[in-house]
Order: C-alpha cells, then sequence, then structure tokens
DNA sequence: GAGCACTGC
C-alpha cells in the first residue's frame, strides 16, 4: 500500500506509527479471557455462573415489566441472558431482543461472541449497530447489540420501541448521561406500552434503589410490583484488605513503596496498582524502574506496564499477554482497569484512593477535570479485580477510618457535568419540562438552568422553553455538543460549511499531532506543526492540517509520518466529516468554501462559541466575559509563544493547577456585539 | 510548559 516497509519496530521513535488500525478486531480476543476455550461452545455456555440462572431469569421476566440483574463481569449475563430469551420465543412476531452497551467495543466483540455461540454469521440473526458501523440485518436481526446513543437515536424515530420485546441495559453501574436518560426515558415507554420487557444489569449499582425506580406499583395500593431484583453469583475468590495506619503524604509514593514491598515478600501474581492519570503513571513507573531491580525478588523479575486510555495500543495490548515465566507484571493503571477492562492474572491490587473525574464548574460553565476520593463501590471495585483467579490481597493507602467517610457511589455523570447536550436531547424526545422529568438520580436544578439559558442564548430554545424551528430541531440531529452543532448549522450564512465542518471534526479527534518523547524527533515535531500554525489561532491551524492531509491522500500514510500527524486521527477526522456532508445534505445546509478567506471562518466560530468569550486584562491574565474568572492559554495552543492577542475564544477547558484554554481562535470585539448581542447585553 | 474514562442515525 505505501512505503513503510524500512521503518523498523525496533526504532522508537516509530513506535507511534503502529496503532489500533493493526489490531484484527475479528481476531482480538486478548481483551476476555476464556478459561473454557478447549471445550465446545455448548459446553463452555453451560458451565458460566448465569447457567444455573437461566430458569429464574425466563420465570421473573414473564412475571414482572422490569428485571435488575446483580452480577459480576464474568458471570456470563450480558452474552447468555439475550440468547436465553431468544431460544425461549421472545422473538416471536418479527420482535426482537436490543442490548444496550455503553462501548463500542462491548457491543462488537459481545455480538460477535454471541453469533458464533448461535453458530450464525455475524449480521444476520445475531448483529450490532455502532456508529459508522452498521452490521444487522432489519428482517433477520434478532439479538441486536449496540451502543446508547443508537437506541437514543431509534428513540426519537420510534417513541415506543415497538420493534422490541425486551431491551437489556448492561453495565448500568457506570450510570453514563446516556444511562440515566435512557433509564428515565423507558421507565415511561414501560408505562405506555405493558407488553415490553426491561432488564437492567449491573456489577455493582445499588439495585435497591434502580429497583425502586422501575417499580410503578403506587404507594398503599394492593397492585403488585413491576419490578424485581435477581443477583447472579459468580466465583470469586476471598480478599484480604490492607489498610496504612496513618494517610501517606504523596500517594504516587506510597503506591510505589507499597509495590515494592509486595514484589519483594509476596508469592507470584500480578500487581495491578490505581493512580488518577497519565501523568503519575509514568513518574511512578520512573520510581519503579529505579528501585526495582532483577535481585529485588530471587524467584520473579519485574515487568512494569503502564495502562491509560491515551497510550498507542500496541502499548496497551502488552498488559493483556500472558506473564512470561519467572517473571511478574506490574501494572500501572488509571480508571480505565476499574470497569472497562479486565485483566487476567491479578493477584495483588493496591489502590491510592483517588479517581479523577469530569465536574461541571458553574462558574465558567464548563467541565473540569477534578481529583477526588473513590467511593465506596468504586473501591470495592477495585478490590474485586483481585480475587479473581485465586484469594487476593488489597492494599488501600489510606487509613481504615476512613473507608468509611467515603461516599456509597460515585455521582452519575448526569449530576457533575454539563447538561446542555443532554437538555437538547430530551427536549427533542418530547420531554417539554426537563425539571419535571424522572431521572434516575435528579441532577441539581441549577445545572438545568444553565443548560435551559445556554440554550436559549444560542437560540436552541425559545423563552417558554421550546425548541426553536428550524435551528434548535436541527441542531439534534447532529452528533456534535449545542456549541458545535450551531456553528455547523450557522457555516452555511457565512459562507465556509466545508471550513467549519473539518473544524468540527477535527476538533473531536484527540492528540492530532504526534510528540515524540526522545530529543530529535521531538524538535522535528515542533519544526514541523511550525508549519501549520497560523496566527488566528488553532483551529483554523487544524484546517491546514486537514487541507494538507487530504492534498496527499494517495500517500496518506507515509505523509502523516513525514510531519508527525497521527494518521489514525486523521482518519477518523475524515470519518466524522463525511458523516457530518452527509446529514448538511439531508437538511439542506449547502456546503460553500470560503476560498481561504479566513475571517470568513472566525466570524462564523464566533456566532457559535461566543459564550466562551475571554479579553486580555490589564494584569496580563484573560478573564471571562460573563464571571471575570481568570484563564490561561493552554501550552499546547500555537497562541502560546505569541504576544496576546486582545479577544479570544475557546472551544475546551482543562482544570490542572490553572484553568487552561485549549482550541483557541483570536476574534474582535466587534464580532460578540455583532454576533453575541442577546447573551452579552446583560453581562457587560 | 501539559494530558480520567467513555460515546453519538
Amino acid at each position: 500500500m505505501n512505503n513503510i516497509k524500512f521503518l523498523k519496530p525496533v526504532n522508537e521513535d516509530c513506535a507511534w506509527e503502529v496503532d489500533r488500525q493493526d489490531v484484527d478486531p475479528v481476531n482480538n480476543t486478548t481483551f476476555i479471557y476464556n478459561k473454557n476455550i478447549s471445550l465446545p461452545l455448548d459446553e463452555q455456555r453451560k458451565r458460566l455462573p448465569v447457567y444455573k440462572y437461566k430458569k429464574h431469569v425466563l420465570f421473573l421476566i414473564e412475571k414482572f415489566q422490569t428485571m435488575i440483574i446483580a452480577g459480576d463481569t464474568g458471570c456470563g449475563k450480558s452474552t447468555q441472558i439475550p440468547q436465553y430469551l431468544f431460544e425461549a420465543g421472545w422473538c416471536q412476531n418479527n420482535l426482537k431482543i436490543g442490548v444496550v452497551e455503553p462501548r463500542r467495543f462491548c457491543a462488537t466483540t459481545l455480538a460477535r461472541r454471541v453469533a458464533d455461540e448461535q453458530r450464525c454469521e455475524i449480521g444476520t440473526t445475531v448483529g450490532y449497530s455502532i456508529r459508522f458501523d452498521n452490521c444487522h440485518d432489519p428482517n433477520a436481526t434478532k439479538i441486536k447489540y449496540m451502543t446508547e446513543g443508537i437506541l437514543v437515536r431509534e428513540m426519537m424515530a420510534d417513541p415506543l420501541l415497538c420493534e422490541y420485546s425486551v431491551i437489556i441495559l448492561d453495565e448500568v453501574h457506570e450510570r453514563n448521561t446516556l444511562t440515566d436518560i435512557l433509564m428515565g426515558l423507558l421507565k415511561k415507554i414501560l408505562r405506555k406500552r405493558k407488553r415490553l420487557k426491561l432488564i437492567v444489569m449491573s456489577a455493582t449499582a445499588d439495585v435497591v434503589s434502580l429497583k425502586n425506580f422501575f417499580n410503578n406499583k403506587r404507594e398503599n395500593l394492593k397492585s403488585e410490583n413491576t419490578a424485581t431484583v435477581l443477583c447472579i453469583e459468580g466465583k470469586v475468590y476471598p480478599i484480604m484488605i490492607h489498610y496504612v495506619n496513618d494517610p501517606v503524604p504523596d500517594y504516587v509514593t506510597g503506591v510505589v513503596d507499597c509495590i515494592c514491598n509486595i514484589h519483594k515478600n509476596e508469592l507470584d501474581g500480578d500487581i495491578l496498582a490505581f493512580l488518577t492519570g497519565s501523568e503519575e503513571i509514568d513518574r511512578a513507573i520512573l520510581q519503579l524502574k529505579e528501585r526495582l531491580t532483577e535481585n529485588s525478588n530471587k524467584y520473579l523479575s519485574p515487568m512494569i506496564l503502564p495502562m491509560y486510555g491515551a497510550l498507542p495500543n500496541s502499548e496497551q495490548l502488552k498488559v493483556f499477554r500472558p506473564t512470561p515465566k519467572n517473571m511478574r507484571k506490574i501494572i500501572i493503571s488509571t480508571n480505565i482497569a476499574e470497569t472497562s477492562i479486565t485483566i487476567f492474572g491479578i493477584v495483588y491490587v493496591v489502590d491510592c484512593g483517588f479517581v479523577k473525574l469530569r465536574w461541571f464548574n458553574s462558574k465558567i460553565y464548563a467541565d473540569t477535570l477534578v481529583v477526588v476520593p473513590v467511593s465506596q463501590a468504586s473501591a470495592e471495585q477495585r478490590a474485586g479485580r483481585a480475587g479473581r483467579i485465586k484469594p487476593g490481597k488489597v492494599y488501600r493507602l489510606y487509613p481504615e477510618r476512613e473507608f468509611e467517610n467515603l461516599t456509597l457511589f460515585t455521582p452519575p455523570e448526569m449530576s457533575r457535568t454539563d447538561l446542555s447536550a443532554a437538555v437538547l436531547q430530551l427536549k427533542a424526545l418530547g420531554i417539554d419540562n426537563v425539571l419535571r422529568f424522572t431521572f434516575p438520580l435528579p441532577p441539581p436544578a441549577e445545572n438545568l438552568l444553565l443548560a435551559l439559558e445556554l440554550l436559549n442564548a444560542i437560540e436552541a430554545i425559545d423563552d417558554k422553553g421550546y425548541l426553536t424551528k428550524p435551528l434548535g430541531t436541527t441542531m439534534v440531529e447532529f452528533p456534535l455538543s449545542p456549541l458545535h452543532s450551531k456553528t455547523l448549522i450557522s457555516s452555511s450564512e457565512f459562507g465556509c460549511s466545508d471550513e467549519i465542518s473539518t473544524i468540527l471534526a477535527m476538533l473531536q479527534v484527540d492528540n492530532v499531532f504526534v510528540k515524540p518523547s526522545s530529543g530529535a524527533n521531538s524538535i522535528k515535531a515542533r519544526i514541523e506543526k511550525r508549519k501549520f500554525e497560523v496566527e488566528e489561532g488553532d483551529l483554523i491551524t487544524l484546517l491546514n492540517v486537514f487541507t494538507a492531509f487530504e492534498k496527499n491522500s494517495n500517500n496518506a500514510k507515509s505523509w502523516c509520518i513525514q510531519h508527525f500527524i497521527n494518521f489514525k486521527a486523521l482518519r477518523r477526522a475524515h470519518e466524522i466529516k463525511s458523516q457530518m456532508l452527509k446529514l448538511m445534505e439531508r437538511f439542506n445546509i449547502p456546503l460553500i468554501s470560503c476560498d481561504g478567506n479566513a475571517e470568513n471562518v472566525c466570524r462564523c466560530i464566533t456566532s457559535g462559541f461566543f459564550p466562551n468569550a475571554v479579553y486580555l486584562h490589564y494584569s496580563g491574565v484573560y478573564k471571562t466575559v460573563r464571571g471575570g474568572e481568570d484563564l490561561y492559554i493552554h501550552p499546547s495552543s500555537v497562541l502560546y509563544n505569541v504576544a496576546q492577542p486582545q479577544w479570544l475564544l475557546y472551544c475546551e477547558l482543562i482544570h490542572t493547577n490553572k484553568l487552561y484554554m485549549r482550541d483557541i481562535t483570536v476574534i474582535k470585539s466587534s464580532w460578540l456585539e455583532e454576533l453575541g448581542k442577546k447573551f452579552y447585553h446583560k453581562a457587560t
């Protein structure tokens, strides 16, 4: 295909080039451990813990409209229960079973596994549907795995989900915003369609509150319960939990100390340690490499591995390979290993007791990342990673008395993040009064009101709270956040919809610029990036990258390597842009190019992102136009090293030691007066 | 001078 065969894997500077696309998703089973792999499929199915509960499941689903199933990952519930229902006739009369997963990876791998067990081709009786990848047959598919966003989209077209006899919500304990929206909507649908059944599956969540939420039995009436709980006991080994006597001053060093002790004194078994971010993980690994030598343990050599989402796929896969003989894997991970992935062979868990979460800051109307103590449920989930193959040990880096002070559950995402997209979605689904919507856990009213205020300012909803036509109703159709979709829809008026659709696609992918860690190449990468940089800011810079990428599409991969651009990110941006173009055509938004007139593009960006405006205060820091909060230019911005412009718009805020603006565009204050008039006349 | 995890007909 192209000329990259001269690159050697040993050349560290090219390591980034190996990435997810090289992993064959069909044959990649490293993520899922199956100890019965040598048995025939039917035999494997019968050995799963859930098999003993087959009759219970089928009995309870007849009797109750909603069933809450609690069971650990690995008990087989996500693959088996849909098949039990299918085999018991729940797909007669052309009805389907819908299984809703929080991640694309789960939806596709589970569907493929179930298709194998049903001995059918994927996309026939068993299929899946995720964004950019439809693999199901509307007439033949009976068991359909999908992501949460897909079901929300289906509800917009078919509000009572008439195609389905059963909906299964999986991994509900993660409590994503979409999970909560779906639960609220399904509660309504269940009232209207008595024959629809709902199964809610969860690993740790508090099943009692879920049961109460779905129970339609009215107080003081003799009517029967409509919801029930089934607990599936998986096979777990006992876990011994250790606490420290006194709080540790620095949990990174604490984790390192603890790992060294385990490695020196404990028998074989891999170690999994939780920290909050990649920076901490890299720091811990440096310390460990200094302190652990081949001689630290007579029998086992340490094999120290990082694990976090931004890590290249080739690096992530190392964590799943079986531990070589006479070695001990020591994995230092973010929260990704708490729920999203399962690593086999863990016997020791070290928990720093903290997690990094998105948190809505109402002063600046933005989500920020904060490090907070974990919840009890989260601590238990982390601990549970130790007892999968034999009795395990867990080390918590806080005193035992602190455990009781932890909150029981991590607040659902809805209660702690920006709600503007969720509110817009609900409005489109016919929920006019979002303040009275039955959320599984109502988010703070202030956050809902701020979301409504923002949507009104960008004219997605009118003063009475109804979706505007055509702007608001069209915005919902795009898989973009409200400010982004507003920008896109107004882009044809500014004569630059081609450029804006590119920029918005580029904003949705991360790590466009490759940053090698070693000296010479990091300077080269810096020089290459300069070639794309322009004084208008980061967004026009991204536009330049994409335009150059498309011009070189016949040798895209080698072009990316040459210019230190992330090929995978650009390919995904291309994919997202094509989806946007299709939607734009459908909603009659003409594709117009401004042929290099950057001012048009910047004015258009202002028309959508005006709520995120800042000005340069005489003290030398930027302040938000409404709240007057201090913000700083992120070092990754092209504007970091130039004279500070007077007015800026940002697309994203990162809260670390300061509040940093990312993806910045230079604007004029007169544009704000013109394009964000309604919003700013109150503020100024 | 810096980066939780997911996701979208």
